[in-house]
Order: structure tokens, then C-alpha cells, then sequence
DNA sequence: CTGCTTTCTTGCTTATCGCAATAAAGTGGA
DNA sequence: TCCACTTTATTGCGATAAGCAAGAAAGCAG
């Protein structure tokens, strides 16, 4: 069902603007690590009074703290403020069909400690499982300042529910992650698909020209493709929360109808699997079905660098897919930055070789020449501090109308 | 270069509000043709106090008229409001290759005059055309009610600009083109791409569905293939204003590396050009390659609707193609609309056939079975209506801060 | 030590909204 | 006919928060 809620459409009252002014001042943090007030004022337009109140309260509640003074350049130094992760901790959780991984980070972005096992069978029983995990690790941190505990999960989420709409697996499909979990835990709970959620803490806390693009795609290949895109800052989710499905993308034609996993998709051209298989079929070596396709992949590419020509080629062939897919999704997006992540980029010089020779060659295509293609600045954690990440999206948004498709964040009490 | 304003990071003053409120108000107009202000405060969120102001000043504007007054549901009935087009017209001009076709408009998007001309072949003899036919058509319509001139034109458009940066007939690239025309006639000119222009109106003016949906693709078939993308109201242009080329979309692997319009993209196999060839080759009756493909295209058309069997054949297959690429598309957007133009559409039955045997089957993805395909409301007109369209856009837009990928929207005075 | 520059703070004005009281305009039952 | 009741529209009041500008603070250069 469409949600309900559109982005437009809502009216807006002078008692929010506060709110989207904070949260425009604290996105600033996240994109230059310190600044002053002054540099604030100027990089927002808003006023140098305004920012004076808004770091005001904002100190008060201890989000953000002096460090430090500028250099003059002839006037009053101005004073250093940043982001103040001593006070602000939230758990996250990667719930994977094998293993289950859960963190405590800081407002900023920092793991600080973690923890992980072995995925439990029954959903029941993997919740109380993270449950337990999120009492353990967040102990320490005393419960005034727990922000709550952000879980990435794969499959269809709402994520404004908490609900898992279309589970990876079908016992989880149609659970109340949210509400079962805060039940167990006492805390806010957010809950996000597993390629969003990376998306997202790439977009936010990864390389600084991550932060600054307009239109990011995050693509994941393991067994199977998905991609997360940020338009504008702004996560997009699609009506159905179902956007970002790139594995089924028909590059290859083959006669005969549509549906799903039909020969000639992406993901069975470019994914873990793809990769073992082609492998196999050059080395002659067939590969033995149950074989865990992330770490023969992972074998392959470390073979590949070492110059195993099959090996080599495999990748090369895997890759020069992917590139169609990503190719066909920039231009059709004009997106300025591409993060790929998964085991495959572990061999990343053959990798974005064969994927930029899928771009057009033409000097004169701006969406191409100004691409920055690159892979994950946090490799296998993505999800993982994304989930971690979670609990703080609401600071970060307070009253933020961007478009997600979808109505989006919840809006816990300050 | 990516254009330097990004949509988040910019402060808001509560003298904005009212600016953003108004515009929640009209939008609603064009939703629900006509409500009574009661209606506005239970869909906007407002309080009646506050929609009660808003209309005062926009029935002050006279953008905003009373038509009559509602039932009575047991107590006072609603005065209604609608959208008061005798005030305010427009012109837009739809440059094509061939023929420039000029109209003026209202308001509420109803064309009221036109006329057409065969393009000039000189870039300032074309704008010199077009400034004649603006002067001429909005002679009857007061100066001081006409809100300006709209241009859609091909290629690359920096709409803020108003520079054509990269024109579809290399003479026109890099025209500034409103600068050109404003000074030619003295009103405020607004230049857009000409698929995305259509797509807006589409979505704006176009059924209701359209405005009702989160996320809507425009897809307008003729010499290539091209999308407009719609996501929470909001145009989507991307950063390089390049967003939509979809016909560059790779849907059939051929060996060999990236390119521009290589064997197998989308507008090779789709496309007016694509379905003369395909007929040809099926009937046996080699084209003249000089041939107008869009007129021979509604031939072909035509002929399959009567049963002709390599029409019927040809356009199956092309629209078969059409299907694998708005699949990807939708996969990849979650869109919930789709509107196909373009003269492939007058054997809407088959093609929608076609198109629709490339949707998986599994009855159980919501994405495919919400899935609204149509053919295009405004059929041909869509460009031209999107040009008449553009100079209110600013009325209907005041302190919008969606994502568009780009900064948008002239700030129009009032 | 005295200008000069830049940063930060604070009081005043202004815009705008929500709330609530009130007016307006209808229905329906006694 | 009249009165209670319902829904719609208007208006005054109080609150929020931004911009502006004056001024304090904190450095540098001579």
C-alpha cells in the first residue's frame, strides 16, 4: 500500500523553523568537522545572531562543545565548535541471514565496541539475541544519553512502521521489528533496510565529497546487487520503500517474457555467485554448489591481483557488467558519485578499470567526466554503522521536508 | 560544473513561512480543482485561522476566486475556492527541429491560443520567430497580467540559467537563450528541457492519479528515447541538469566496451527510427532512409491496429524493448506512475501489452501491481503546455525546498 | 597604546502561526 | 416558529524565532 504520507502538502508553522535551522547547522558539522559560528553563518545565509542562539542550545544540550580557537587573520579568532561524541551513544545492529553484528558508536560516527554471533533460526529468538547484545554493550553508557538501538535488515522495511514488509527470508516476513524490539529493549528502536542504511552513513559520515555530492549511489554486490541512492541528501526510499532494486535490471536480452531473476538480469551477470561461477567455467574447476560464495569470491579477486588469469578475467567479465548496470543508472540519474562496496572490490584496480570502460568516451559529457567512482570508505561496516547511525537521524533532521518518497523519520521528542 | 547551490544548507526565516504555506495552498488547487477553506486546513495540516489569512491574500492577488458554496453536511456549508484563470496567462514555446509551435495558456493550464511555424534554421532567427509570435498572441491579454514567455526546448538545459549548454543541433549549444529572449521581449523567460517540461505538466495538470503520485516517469518515445522524472512533486534534474537519458540505457549485451548509442541501448532498439527499421526488415519494403520516421511511425501504427501482421509484429517487438527499459527503470525508482508519449502510443492496446509482459509475475510485489501505466494525457501538447506551465511555476513553487538535484526556480518577485 | 578587523552577543522589531472566542449559516426536531 | 446543534469562517491574543544593528570581545599592526 502507498503510504500515506506525502512530502508536500503539509503546512509549516514558525515554530518549526527552529527546528530546520538546527538541523541545517548540525548537517554543516557533519560536512566540515569544525567550525565557527561566523563560517556557520556564512555557509547557511542565516544570520550571525541566529547562530549565536542556535549554539546556544545546542551547547546547552550538550550536542555540540567548543574546541579550540582559529588562527586571526586580523580580527577576533573565531572559537572552534564541533560535534561532542562524549555524551551521545547509540546501539546498531546488522541482522545478516548467518550473522548477526551489534555496535555502540557515537554521535560522530565512531564504533566504539561490538560484538557478534551467530544468526539464531527463529525471529523470536534473534531479537531477544540483539536485545541481549544491546544490554551488554550498552551498559557502560549510562541510560540518560542512550539515543536508542538502529537495526539494518535485508528486505522490504518501512521504515516509518518498523515494519519488515518482505523478509529475505519468509519467516520474517511481515514482523514488527520495531515494535518487538522495543518491547525487549525499553529504548527507541529504528529499523532500515540493510543497503539504505549504508547508503545513508556513506552520504553522511564517509569521505567529505560524499557528503557534498547531490546524487549518490551505493551498489552492493554480494549475492545478489542492490543499490542505495541519496538524492539531494535525502535517502530515497520509493512509495513502496522498494527503490534501489538494481539485481533486476535487464541488461542482457534474452527472448521470452519478464519476471524475476530471468536470464540477462544484472545479478545473474555481476554478483558473488556470477563471479564463482564464471570462475569455474574458465579454471575448469566446477565449483561445489553449497561452497559460501563471499569467501570463494573473496579467493578469486586475492587470485586475480596475483595475476591468475582466469581469475583476472573473471572479475573483468563480472566487472564490465556491473558497469553496464551502474552506466545505465547514471545516465539515466546523472549521478555525481558511485561508492561500490562488497568483496569485489577487493580487487578494485581491475574492478573500476572494467567498470569505467562501460562509460562513454566522449570528453564532453559532464555527468561522466565529473563522476567520482569509488568503493565503500567503510567497507564491510557500512550497514553495521548504519545501524548504528540510526538513532541519530532524527537529530540530524528535525523538520526536514526533502523528498524520500515516502514519509520518513520519526520524530522522537527532543 | 555542478551548479553551486545545494537544496539543504541553507537557513530559513519565518518570514518564509508564509511563502511555503501559500504554495501548499495552491498545490492543493491543482489537486482538488476547487475547496472550501476548511478543506485546505484538514488536508494541509494548518489551522483555519491561518488558511482563512492565506486565502484573503491570494483572493487579493486574484489568483483565487468563490464558486459557489458546498451542501450542507448539517452545519454552515464551505464556501468553494478555485483556482481564478481569467487573470493571469502565459505563453510558451515548444522549440522542435522542425516546427516551433507557440501558445498562450492560463492559470489553470487550458491553452487559449496558438500558432506554429517551421523552425528557423539560425539560432537568432528562431528567437526573433518566437518573440514575434509572443508579442502577437499575448496582444489580447493585459500586460500586467501576463506572467512571462516559457521555452522547452532539446538538449541540456540549465533552467536556472537559462543557458542551452549542450543544444541538440550543435548551433544551438551554449545559446543563452533567455537572456536572448528576455531582452527581445521584455518579460520574464523561463527555459526548460523539453522532455522535463512535459513531464511537470504531466504530473501537475495532467489526470489526478499523476498528482497523486510519489513517483512518476514520463517517458517520451520518438527519434531516441528520453524520461522526465517526477519524485514527490519535485522535477528531478541532477546535478548536471542530464538526469533521463534514457536511451542510453544498455538493455542487450553486445561484446566490446562503453560507448555512446552503442548496439544494444535503448533508443537503438526502441524508438521511431527503430520501429521504421524493424517494420522494413519484417515487411520486406526497405525504408527510405530520408523518410520522416514519425510520420511513418503512425503509419505503422495505424496498420497494426488493422491487423497488419509485420506491423503488428514490429511494434510488439519494439514495445517489448520499450517494457525491458521501463521495467529497470521501475525496479530501480520504485515509481508508482508511469506515462508513456510519443506517436508509438496510438496502438496504446498492444504496446501497453507488450510493455506489461516485461512486469514479473509474482502478484505479490506491490511496486508492479500498483504500477499505473498510461499513455500520455496531453498526447503531442505535453512539451507545449510544459512551456505555457513554466512562467507560474515560481507562483506554485514560493519557498520550496525539494530536491531537485539542482537549484531551481527563479525567485520571481511578486 | 591606539586604531582596525573580525567574531560573538543582545535588545528591538517584525512576521507569522496556533489557539480560542465569536460570528455566520446552515439542519432538524419540538 | 424557534431553539439546539453542527460546521465554516474571522479575528484578537500570545508565543516563537528570525533579521538588523549596536556594541562588546579579542585578536593584529604599527
Amino acid at each position: 500500500m502507498l503510504n500515506a504520507m506525502k512530502t508536500q502538502g503539509r503546512g509549516l508553522a514558525p515554530q518549526q523553523v527552529r527546528g530546520m535551522n538546527r538541523a541545517v547547522v548540525l548537517q554543516l558539522f557533519r560536512r566540515f568537522r569544525q567550525l565557527s559560528r561566523a563560517d556557520i553563518a556564512r555557509h547557511s545565509g542565516m544570520s550571525e545572531g541566529t547562530v549565536s542562539r542556535i549554539i546556544a542550545e545546542l551547547m546547552q544540550e550538550r550536542l555540540v562543545s567548543e574546541q579550540g580557537v582559529e588562527n586571526s587573520t586580523g580580527g577576533r579568532p573565531g572559537t572552534l565548535l564541533r560535534l561532542d561524541s562524549s555524551h551521545f551513544h547509540a546501539v546498531g545492529a546488522e541482522i545478516q541471514n548467518w550473522e548477526t553484528r551489534v555496535a555502540v558508536g557515537t554521535l560522530e560516527g565512531r564504533m566504539v565496541a561490538s560484538e557478534s554471533f551467530r544468526t539464531p533460526a527463529s525471529p523470536p529468538k534473534a531479537l531477544d539475541a540483539v536485545a541481549d547484545a544491546f544490554r551488554s554493550l550498552s551498559r557502560p553508557y549510562g541510560a540518560e544519553r542512550l539515543e536508542g538501538l538502529g537495526v539494518s535488515v535485508r528486505g522490504i522495511v518501512n521504515s516509518e512502521s518498523g515494519v519488515l514488509e518482505v523478509g529475505n527470508n519468509p519467516a520474517w516476513t511481515g514482523l514488527a521489528v520495531r515494535a518487538q524490539l522495543e518491547q525487549r529493549v525499553g529504548f527507541p528502536v529504528y529499523v532500515e533496510n540493510n543497503i539504505r542504511s549504508a547508503a545513508l552513513v556513506e552520504y553522511s559520515l564517509g569521505v567529505p565529497e560524499a557528503h557534498a555530492s547531490h546524487s549518490l549511489l551505493y551498489v552492493m554486490v554480494n549475492e545478489g546487487v542492490g543499490m542505495g541512492i541519496v538524492l539531494g541528501g535525502q535517502l530515497y526510499r520509493g512509495p513502496h520503500n522498494a527503490a534501489g532494486e538494481f539485481g533486476q535490471m535487464v541488461i542482457a536480452d534474452s527472448p521470452g517474457d519478464g519476471g524475476q531473476d530471468r536470464p540477462g538480469c544484472l545479478e545473474s551477470l555481476a554478483s558473488n555467485p556470477a563471479l564463482c561461477d564464471r570462475y569455474a567455467e574458465l579454471s575448469g574447476n566446477p565449483r561445489k554448489s553449497s561452497e559460501e560464495t563471499a569467501a570463494r569470491a573473496r579467493q578469486i579477486c586475492y587470485l586475480a591481483l596475483q595475476g591468475d588469469e582466469a581469475a583476472r578475467q573473471a572479475v573483468t567479465e563480472v566487472s564490465r557488467y556491473l558497469g553496464i548496470g551502474i552506466a545505465n543508472a547514471v545516465w539515466g540519474l546523472d549521478a555525481d558519485m558511485v561508492v561500490i562496496d562488497g568483496v569485489l572490490t577487493e580487487a578494485w584496480p581491475l574492478v573500476s578499470k572494467a567498470i569505467r570502460n562501460q562509460f562513454p568516451a566522449d570528453r564532453e559529457l559532464q555527468t561522466f567526466t565529473h563522476l567520482d567512482l569509488r568503493p565503500c570508505f567503510f567497507r564491510g561496516d557500512a550497514s553495521l554503522l548504519g545501524a548504528v547511525a540510526l538513532p541519530f537521524a532524527h537529530i540530524f533532521n528535525t523538520g526536514q521536508r526533502g523528498v524520500t518518497g515516502n514519509g520518513s523519520a520519526r520524530n522522537g521528542g527532543k
